[in-house]
DNA sequence: TTATGGTGCGTTTGAGCGGG
DNA sequence: CCCGCTCAAACGCACCATAA
């Protein structure tokens, strides 16, 4: 908005109302599905030009959106309108229009806490949320479980105990009353935690202020 | 001792922005 | 209009601590 961000912020700084520029982009391409121009776009999402420019070629490539009429005039801008709806959600995609797998391991696992209800440890997770598409390794399901704990998600009902040839791993649960969203909490490079269906910072290294 | 869990650091990939 | 650079987040590996 009045921040003149010249590059990529943190998070909590870039998303506004806990919506990135591409989610805003793309809520106001579904609001003027019929035909928009790039300019159209940017000003309601409130995005910068280049940017938004980036993400419609990825949605174009990907057959998100077509091409139309051009500017009567001798204007260059294109009229774009909605060719595939995806839902709410804006697309995750790369330059060339290729779908991410990148944050998918997070989203499943995140969905499949919510789901299973009771308690579990990492490698069960990490077997539970992996799909045939998207492994989710136990690597990255421990590290997540061990910042969502800190940030109060999910609760260790049984510590680790013994470590060892008998050694038994956390077991955690995930605590209902603290999904917030269907988008699973980041862990920042700050080794914050950052809701992105609350947006805001739902954890810090030290303070620990905040408590529902 | 060895094996396993926990924590920290480095690399890879995606997103934003400017220049040609 | 297209390509490249920069930065942050996600992914993965390595090291450390500890119990059998």
């Amino acid at each position: 908005m009045a921040a003149p961000h010249r590059t990529r912020q943190p998070a909590e700084l870039e998303m506004i109302g806990g919506k990135g520029t591409r989610q805003r982009c793309w809520e106001a391409i579904r609001a003027r599905r019929d035909g928009f121009t790039l300019l159209d776009i940017a000003h309601k999402a409130a995005a910068d030009i280049a940017t938004t420019k980036t993400y419609l070629q990825a949605l174009e490539k990907g057959g998100f959106i077509e091409v139309g009429n051009r500017e009567r005039g001798g204007h260059d801008e294109k009229h774009y309108r909605l060719a595939k709806d995806n839902g709410l959600e804006a697309p995750r995609l790369t330059r060339d229009g290729q779908p991410v797998t990148q944050g998918r391991a997070q989203e499943q696992m995140w969905r499949t806490m919510r789901i299973m209800g009771g308690d579990f440890n990492y490698q069960e997770l990490a077997a539970l949320a992996s799909t045939s598409e998207v492994a989710v390794s136990p690597v990255a399901a421990r590290d997540y479980l061990k910042h969502l704990a800190h940030a109060g998600y999910v609760t260790v009902v049984a510590q680790g105990k013994g470590r060892g040839a008998g050694g038994v791993a956390n077991r955690y649960r995930f605590n209902p009353g603290r999904y917030s969203g269907p988008r699973p909490p980041m862990v920042q490079r700050t080794k914050s935690v950052y809701d992105p269906n609350l947006g805001r910072v739902v954890w810090q290294e030290e303070a620990d202020h905040d408590d529902l």
